[in-house]
DNA sequence: TTTGAACTTTACACTATGTAAAGTTGACAC
DNA sequence: GTGTCAACTTTACATAGTGTAAAGTTCAAA
């Protein structure tokens, strides 16, 4: 897991175990306690709270291995697959840091840092989106009128977090009504007809 | 505009100015300085944060017409036009309430109270999204295989302030552009093709 | 001239983050 | 054994913002 170090390891776990519970409100002595550390030592391993949330997604984008299943979609030969596959990949990918991800949303204004650290996030989530688009676009099945540009901003804000949370979370959608509905919608608004 | 004592006016007026210039972090302090009395008498006529913001968003409502807006998309006879109508209706509404809406939902997890004003808000847009729905469905509009139920809750997501956040804060898109994408992809995904 | 309401001023309790520094412990070196 | 070093604990404190409390000011109306 890249983590040699056990004490930074068992605050990292803490943290994300806290957040995934949905408390919505976890401090640093919390952490601390769930670690079985003193305040402290977070302290000692994390300058500031900003920065111990930034490192637990890091953390758990390891332990989940995102690359992995991000890439996956890549292997899709037609444009039409590889939208498929992204959004399941992506979406299924959600609940897994959804804890942390409302946390460092919370703090996004606030903290510039933590700004940073989820925006780049969700750039690389983008690029993810682009390149479905242009799949789609490069086999000549992108919905006519559609920009590349606009396209990709477009199934980017279809597949937010933020959307997410309102179906599942908010209106107790299951995972898969989740996943099939953003499909849907997406086939509807970005492929040809 | 309903609001007969001028301090209290005073008052919810700046606190609207502060948050829709954009200021993330806006204190109690700084809207009983914008609003000239001192902090103090903020209290003296709102308990809480959270009571004042409540408080606001109601005044913009009172003074912005959010029911007239909405309303006039009831006129619509048919459901395609009347989608239409509700989403230029609410897409318009969304920046004058954004300011406020992005401090109540920033307040959300911690108060339950502004949880559940703005929750409520969101419900009563939400019926906006049901009618819509349900006047397609009775056109035979619906596009097939949809219940009216999760149709709803799509369009609700759809039109989310956090979904025209996406589009027109971060990725700088027109609000022309933002409501003419959003009928689009309203248009393929609930429209019976 | 008194009274009362609205507002100001001053002070303080509380919570959470973050800083600072002195004390403890245990492994490893010699 | 003794010393030393790093990691950790303990205690204390600075800071920021919310909210409470209460005494003082002002001004208009009875």
């Amino acid at each position: 897991m890249s983590e040699e170090n056990p004490t930074r390891e068992k605050i990292l776990r803490a943290c994300w175990e806290l957040l995934e519970g949905g408390d919505t409100k976890v401090r640093m002595s919390d952490i601390a306690k769930t670690a079985g550390v003193s305040r402290q030592a977070v302290y000692l391993h994390f300058p500031s709270r900003a920065d111990l949330l930034i490192a637990t997604t890091r953390f758990i984008d390891e332990v989940e291995k995102v690359d992995d299943r991000l890439a996956r979609s890549r292997a899709a030969t037609t444009g039409r697959e590889r939208l498929e596959a992204y959004i399941e990949a992506w979406g299924g990918y959600i609940p897994r840091i959804y804890g942390v991800g409302r946390a460092m949303m919370a703090m996004m204004d606030g903290d510039e840092e933590a700004r940073a650290a989820w925006n780049g996030r969700m750039m690389a989530m983008r690029h993810g989106c682009e390149a479905a688009i242009n799949a789609l676009a490069r086999d000549g099945d992108l919905a006519p009128g559609l920009e590349t540009d606009d396209a990709t901003d477009s199934l980017w804000t279809l597949l937010s977090v933020r959307n997410w949370e309102h179906l599942v979370q908010e209106r107790d959608w299951s995972q898969d009504a989740y996943i099939t509905e953003i499909k849907r919608i997406a086939r509807a608004a970005f492929i040809r007809p």
